[in-house]
DNA sequence: GATTATTTTTAGATTTGTCTAAATTAATTT
DNA sequence: AAATTAATTTAGACAAATCTAAAAATAATC
């Protein structure tokens, strides 16, 4: 089965949309892709049409497990686009969406295919956010934010929560990034910052905003 | 200005049939976009007012300097492209254009300038056709088909004419590729077929036709 | 439970890129 | 030069993806 770049993006959309609020309507899904709720409608219609959306007037909708596995398709490659862009052409990581966007519309399966090879098979993307497999399997870590951790516990990081430019530029401050292998030193009660090593560098502390969204793994 | 994935097909195209038959007509650009003569008219209206091409009905058209350069532009991304997929991805040469054709679309002039550096500024795409630089510029060079050569001259593939799937095949078997060194032994009268040692290995006779159809330059 | 407000859908229009069929212009033959 | 042929353009239509404005269904409130 073929979708149009626009079909694709909707179904995207649908797929990150359920699983963040865990539901969605037509008026979310106009303001999250920028356009009114009367075309939402149109191109529900047509995903029904293609079975890649349940779908009956008035009454929601959501994929199907079809509908699934093409959105995961799509998270894949953009996700992989991004692991590209910024471990091999040494893009910021606060940059690539945008290009991702575009790139992931490439239909070819060898082309994924050989890409993921290429990059060493990796299982998050440069912000954190794991890869679905060819299969359509979603890595699953149990991860804990940073002010989850007990002292002297070690951790590497998996992904960021709030992954807004300036909370990128912090983490960037910081020489935080995906895969950084750090420590946690000590808590402070008073505002709830943390103190920590990263890598083998001097100690630092982070408020406990940012604590709260850098998430990571137990070792390795 | 920005444009069309469908604008820049027909200015790719335009630039590649002036390039190859000095001059191009609404039929012929028809017939090698596969669409109809009415497209192509209709299009070249909306192209005209983009003012990348010189155009007055029934009298012909040409691309003017900017048209040439948003041309250049699109070639450029697609031999790049070419030569990522090729040289990093390991694909073979002879399957790589139709996805390079999708990725040459992708607008991001940040990416095509890593890309770029990040492939060792290539001069040459797999198929040896010479990849235009960020301003437009072509790299040139004398090349001569193998079979203008002398006996014990040696030189390097630069590119190959005839690019069909068969021209290809037979060029894999003879393991001759771009960049390929190689040394004419001698001509066969009889039939205008070529002695020829590739690299340091068994010499092999390749047809007149095949011989035609490969480029080389003198050394390196 | 009736009334208002919100959400969602329909109806009809618009833009882009394409098409067919007919008309027009240019080129070629006789 | 007139007639024929070929190339090109116009006119009008269609599908995809969008829009606005109005109608219909559902949800919330009194």
């Amino acid at each position: 089965m073929n979708f149009t770049t626009s079909e694709e993006n909707y179904v995207k959309c649908i797929y990150h949309l359920q699983q963040e609020k865990g539901t969605v309507n037509t008026n979310s899904l106009a303001a999250t892709m920028q356009t009114r709720p009367a075309s939402v409608t149109d191109m529900l219609k047509k995903l029904k049409t293609k079975k890649i959306l349940q779908y009956e007037p008035y009454k929601g909708f959501r994929l199907t497990e079809t509908g699934r596995k093409v959105a995961l398709g799509i998270v894949r490659k953009h996700r992989l686009w991004e692991y590209f862009l910024v471990d091999k052409l040494g893009f910021d990581w606060d940059k690539v969406h945008p290009i991702a966007e575009e790139l992931e519309h490439i239909s070819s399966e060898e082309l994924v295919c050989r890409l993921e090879l290429y990059l060493g098979n990796p299982s998050f993307d440069p912000h954190g956010d794991p890869i679905p497999d060819s299969r359509g399997r979603v890595p699953l870590l149990k991860q804990r934010s940073l002010s989850e951790l007990k002292g002297k516990q070690k951790a590497t990081v998996s992904s960021v929560g709030n992954q807004t430019r300036e909370m990128l530029e912090l983490l960037k401050h910081y020489q935080i990034g995906i895969g950084t292998r750090l420590m946690v030193l000590r808590h402070f009660e008073f505002d709830n910052s943390v103190e920590i090593r990263v890598a083998k560098q001097v100690p630092c502390i982070v408020s406990d905003q940012v604590a709260k969204n850098v998430f990571v793994y137990d070792l390795p």
